[in-house]
DNA sequence: TACAATGTTTATTATAATAGTCGACAATAA
DNA sequence: TTATTGTCGACTATTATAATAAACATTGTA
């Protein structure tokens, strides 16, 4: 059970752009060298997020991406549902017809504790929290990060 | 992020074996019927689960399998990783080697987190508490899982 | 106004994983 | 001895993933 990439780089290209925070619009090209993606796979991943809301684009030069609200008030959860879809391991969690033994299956039961203790994990994340943590992190090394 | 069949199929299996302690084996032809799931797939979940030794197995007319160990000794984690591999979303998380930016990104914090809280769970359920479960929700529908 | 620099959209593709099926084989109780 | 079980390996169809690429739309600036 392991995420797609889409995913993956996704949360990493949030965090870049809770990093990047100028008052200025962040090209994809930059954030797409700085998290080594090929620009043209982080348009795919960059556009549902901008559907959603998450993040606001302006085309043209000097264009770009930036968030749509400060960091602290974007969950990882709204990210990572952006990107992945539901939470639920099985569909039958969130979708009982899925299977026809749904109402009797307990094991339906585990997945659905799976699935509330990853929304607990995501729900009480913050991209501010990632930010301070990447800040921490890097100590010495923070110019790698900021220039 | 979605669970394969095998871990479905097989924690069902193996919550069939703990419901069915007759002190004799049960035929994969039995789980595979009550399971609906074809006897040849079922073959291929139970090898592993058999060579992982949570399940033993007899050959040949009244052959069948069992739970080696009580059903409270058998954590749903261990049933989950012999099926599902790792419990780790991303490599990076298990594998720091696996990416080169995994010494200085913190959204592998965020996928070991996810990992913990999935563990917690199936570390804290056995299969015991499974078939509790199941006693108390079928209720008078009882005879169904029993006969 | 022209144009270069951006984001947007859609199509296409290669690779791998999933979800099975099938047939030959091995062991064993009756 | 034989019918009944589990074991093992090969095979296949379908789908999802992880991209690449090309054409298009918008916009700041010279």
């Amino acid at each position: 059970m392991k995420l797609s990439t889409k995913a993956r780089y996704g949360m990493r290209a949030m965090l870049d752009l809770a990093l990047h925070r100028d008052r200025v619009p962040i090209s994809l090209k930059d954030i797409a060298e700085r998290q080594q993606i090929s620009l043209a796979y982080l348009e795919q991943i960059i556009a549902p997020l901008v559907a959603a809301g998450l993040i606001r684009s302006l085309r043209g030069p000097k264009g770009g991406i930036w968030l749509d609200r400060s960091a602290d008030q974007v969950t990882l959860k709204e990210i990572f549902q952006t990107l992945e879809g539901s939470l639920a391991p099985v569909e039958c969690v969130e979708n009982p017809q899925f299977c026809s033994r749904a109402d009797l299956c307990v094991t339906r039961e585990v997945w659905d504790r799976i699935k509330e203790a990853m929304a607990s994990v995501l729900e009480s994340t913050t991209l501010q929290d990632l930010v301070d943590l990447q800040k921490k992190k890097n100590g010495s090394e923070r110019l790698m990060y900021y220039i």
